[in-house]
DNA sequence: ACTATCATCACCCCTAAGTATGATTTTGAA
DNA sequence: TTCAAAATCATACTTAGGGGTGATGATAGT
């Protein structure tokens, strides 16, 4: 049984029971459904859900985009859009809150259950990332004479702290080999040590 | 005129075509259609897209998710899937490439609008996070001996590719002194050279 | 007053890192 | 086919970085 609490907010109550029953049936749980900003407020400071549905359209002077934009402020959670508005006004104001998705009704149970996962598990990896991995295309973006597959490996190697001789065994070959693409590697980036390297290319990633 | 261009890999001409369709009509440029993996990765490098439109079933032995890897690891690009295969076990291989979007069919103009300009816009946003300067309370969370001001002050100038004479010259005090100080570091960090400091670091900032 | 931490410096030793030069082989594009 | 770039390796040299040890004065806390 999954444990993952979802919070509702939407104020058509057919609507709202509609997709209550597809969270169930995806074995999500409901921590909530409510029908305007104040109660939604009240849930998210004493029931926290792990993720949020939110309609847009709430017939209040508030509305989803603005409860989106307390989230952002004060919550942190992930949130997907419910909502049958999709013009590019609606969509535009939407997507300055970030959402991790927008599911425009009529909406059917694989899409809550796509739009969810995916909105949960990014949640989950960006939260425990700040090791930016390295792109080829990204460093060579910023090179005049760009680095070879070989070099960018060798240049990863030293971004993790890799010393010449581990590079080399880890790279089959020797370390001289791994002297000669490092001298190619600060020729091309314009430095003269391995700090310097990764001081540079810091800005690109 | 809007001069997003957006790559298209699906195998299906038809629905390639509703899509090109879909994607002119909202304003958006179609970079290249493209039926296979192999053609994929050649518009990617040759043609670098601004986002992706991926089938997941493409035919052949390697599908959209596969791509969706490279994308990845090689490119960096947003990306949404466009799908009929909303089952778990695919959404469960599709979750974990990190998709911007899943959009199932059959899919209408709104949803590629809101995907696209969603995945587009949280993209731009997350690239211009400001680099986070080191701080010291932040490195010394993480150390059971934390560091002392002056050596935070040390290894900041480690962190940006200063060498030890530099450090000596703009702090005033001899290059034996900036020695000592960087070894007491690697005590504290439990490295034992500036790269794997770095690399240490990295993941705490 | 005693102790711990900090910042400072010295000297020795050793190795990893970086520079210079040159050579061979493979591969892919013109 | 020819040419250029890439990847491989070698040898020799220089230097910056790092380890070990020890010492001194300043400061702050118990």
């Amino acid at each position: 049984m999954n444990e993952i609490k979802i919070l509702i907010v939407e104020d058509d109550p057919l609507i709202a029971a509609d997709i209550e029953q597809c969270l169930n049936n995806i074995d999500f749980q409901v921590s909530s459904v409510v029908y305007n900003t104040e109660d939604a407020v009240h849930q998210l400071e004493k029931n926290t859900p792990d993720a949020v549905l939110l309609d847009i359209n709430l017939g209040e002077i508030t509305d989803g985009i603005d409860i989106a934009d307390l989230i952002n402020k004060k919550f942190q959670l992930p949130f997907l859009y419910i909502t049958s508005h999709a013009d590019r006004q609606t969509i535009e104001r939407a997507k300055k809150t970030q959402p991790a998705g927008y599911i425009i009704k009529p909406f059917d149970e694989r899409d809550i259950l796509a739009g969810l996962e995916i909105a949960l598990y990014n949640y989950s990896q960006r939260k425990n990332i700040t090791q930016p991995v390295l792109s080829y295309t990204q460093i060579n973006k910023h090179l005049s004479r760009t680095l070879s597959e070989r070099e960018f490996e060798i240049l990863q190697a030293i971004y993790d702290g890799k010393t010449n001789q581990q590079m080399a065994e880890s790279l089959f070959v020797s370390v001289n080999t791994v002297k000669t693409h490092i001298t190619n590697i600060y020729l091309k980036l314009d430095v003269a040590s391995r700090t310097s390297a990764i001081a540079r290319i810091r800005g690109w990633i």
